[in-house]
DNA sequence: ACCTGAACACCGTTCAAGT
DNA sequence: ACCTGAACACCGTTCAAGT
């Protein structure tokens, strides 16, 4: 719109360093790269030429590319957060809503496979962790401890510690999400559809109330 | 021992390439660098360099880094399976014996994180896969499901698909695994033994024939 | 402040050449 | 057959210099 943004594409203005979010602009194009691509092939060359920016361009927003990396599976997080609490509220907050959430969660695996694998598994030897990732983490488990925390006061799920149940819960799903999306399941989508009907009753019988006999109490 | 071995250890002799099994060693060699350090730090030039050997030598014995890598993974499921059969065996292939594989998998995944995450989260956009790494892991699986199908046999669990129960028994197990190796429970050890006898527990529960009432069969 | 371009120390992989 | 050494096309990262 405005004349300044006139002028060849391929040719550089002087002054004309890079419109508003560098920053933001770096993580999407990553993921971008992740998403098509694998996180494998993101090379940090790459995205600044994407962007038509300078390679050394990256590091006045990010100290190096772990930290690309960690911002971009902090947004991950932040948009599976969102996915998971809107499926419960749009479900009703019960026992569908929960239901709901453990598609909602797969969905999010299948559709970004390459980001999902980010959000995990990074960070093994690095020691130190980004701060930032890890409360974007436990927000998002934070939307599970809540759903698990309503559905023990309804009576809908056995009333143990929240925290563990949610932890329980959180494993199931994460590792039906990691064998869906190494393709460990051959007739993909038929077996994967079994597998989230079986789990999803394996599950419900698992965190309902007792009714085993001899149990006191 | 031999005469052949004397001399500068430095110094490479004429006609002296390698002691028997360099393929072997190389993967040998590469394992214990992943297990050290992590696969990201795993570079060929510092295999064959550890190994006194150029590091072009590989090539001989692998397609590329890939192949390397798959073959560190098989090795993985290979020793994952021994550790399973083993442990069914020893406590009584009963359902002593079935918590002592679960215990069995926790404890590779926790002793060998590194090469735990190279059997897994590869390929993904690979496309084609290696065969004898899918059959490797293929074999390791079945080890669970020949258990199950034992367990069910002596009415110690329900009668169900036991392809479709061990998939949901693996996924329990290979979630907590992630869980933990990714140390994303806090207090580590007491945190991941509570989630282990919490788990064990549930999944007893979800197992069981089912008691509940208005079942007609 | 933010960006650039050249430079450094690495990679995986290829290939003609040695034994 | 098996291994070597030089070479190629890449990387991530640093840094003095520009605006």
């Amino acid at each position: 719109m405005s004349a300044t943004k006139a002028g060849r594409p391929r040719r550089k203005r002087a002054g004309q360093y890079h419109h508003g979010d560098l920053r933001r602009a770096l993580i999407e194009q990553a993921l971008r790269t992740i998403d098509a691509a694998g996180a494998d092939r993101l090379t940090l060359r790459g995205v600044g030429a994407a962007l038509g920016v300078s390679r050394t361009a990256l590091y006045r927003h990010f100290a190096d590319k772990e930290a690309l990396l960690a911002a971009v599976a902090r947004e991950g997080f932040r948009l599976l957060r969102e996915a998971l609490l809107e499926a419960w509220e749009r479900d009703g907050r019960g026992a569908a809503g929960f239901e709901a959430m453990g598609v909602a969660y797969l969905r999010f695996a299948i559709d970004h496979p390459s980001h999902y694998r980010v959000m995990f598994g990074r960070f093994v030897e690095s020691g130190e962790r980004d701060a930032d990732l890890e409360a974007e983490a436990e927000s998002a488990f934070g939307a599970l401890v809540d759903a698990l925390t309503a559905l023990q006061r309804d009576g809908l799920a056995r009333a143990d510690d929240p925290l563990l149940q949610a932890r329980f819960v959180w494993s199931v799903t994460h590792g039906i999400a990691m064998l869906v999306i190494d393709g460990r399941l051959r007739g993909c989508d038929e077996d994967a559809a079994a597998l989230n009907r079986y789990t999803a009753e394996r599950l419900r019988q698992a965190l309902s109330a007792e009714p085993a006999p001899g149990a006191n109490r």
